[in-house]
DNA sequence: GGACGTTGTATCTGTCTGTGCATAACCGCC
DNA sequence: GGCGGTTATGCACAGACAGATACAACGTCC
């Protein structure tokens, strides 16, 4: 009877670097287009947006988390090195260990959540 | 050897509100000083900003999670229901148990974070 | 009754974030 | 060589968000 909620895990390390669901779904989202753009379309966010995103693990991260290149055959394109495979992976595996050992403190939480009627905003 | 970090485990409930952090630490600041207001100072956040989300927990909570009143000595104040209480503590609960059983994942993210110099902004 | 410190509420303003647009560089393919 | 789609980068604009400010209402204490 969990209720169906969407939690974001956002990560502040101390080297300044913020790592939470947006950027997860972001390297999903390259790993399955195959470009920054083509994941950007995809989660509806400016290609600026996702390029920033990107430049920002990429600088926190050694080795890089996404390797980008240009010209070629379609133009180009972007792809997850090992690196931002296994950091991905880390990520939602930290998702559903709290969806799983946390369900009693989360039911907890929302145990009192006023029921809406589905409004349509 | 896990680096310090902040985790921000925000809680996107269906019925629209969002839990997290800030909340969490107001809930907490309201409780050490008796006030929504001195809360706010305590947090340095605008008082605006304070009752806002007091606002938002006690019309998405029911029962509501702070009890304010107004007037009477020392100007008023507020307290934390005893379903605001709960809600702390089984949000904190939720905090510690990511942590410690997160670690190995934890650390596999920071892992190949580029160590920076302490760079003041 | 007046002072005090708080809750509750409205309005204005500044700032910060993301978007939109423009442009250059790149390179395989036709 | 031109086309196409992408990376990479800069900059102006809009919208959202938070801060600042102002003020009424409230109730206890003096």
């Amino acid at each position: 009877m969990t209720p169906d909620l969407k939690l974001n895990l956002r990560l502040h390390f101390a080297q300044g670097l913020t790592f939470g669901r947006g950027k997860a779904d972001l390297l999903e989202a390259i790993d399955r287009t195959g470009s920054i753009s083509g994941a950007g379309r995809e989660m509806k966010m400016s290609y600026r947006r996702a390029w920033n995103l990107v430049e920002e693990m990429n600088t926190a991260f050694a080795p890089p988390l996404i390797d980008a290149s240009r010209g070629g055959s379609g133009g180009g394109g972007a792809a997850l090195t090992d690196r931002g495979r296994e950091v991905l992976a880390h990520y939602r595996a930290l998702e559903r260990l709290v969806v799983q050992t946390g369900a009693v403190h989360i039911g907890g939480i929302s145990g009192g959540l006023v029921s809406v009627m589905h409004d349509e905003k």
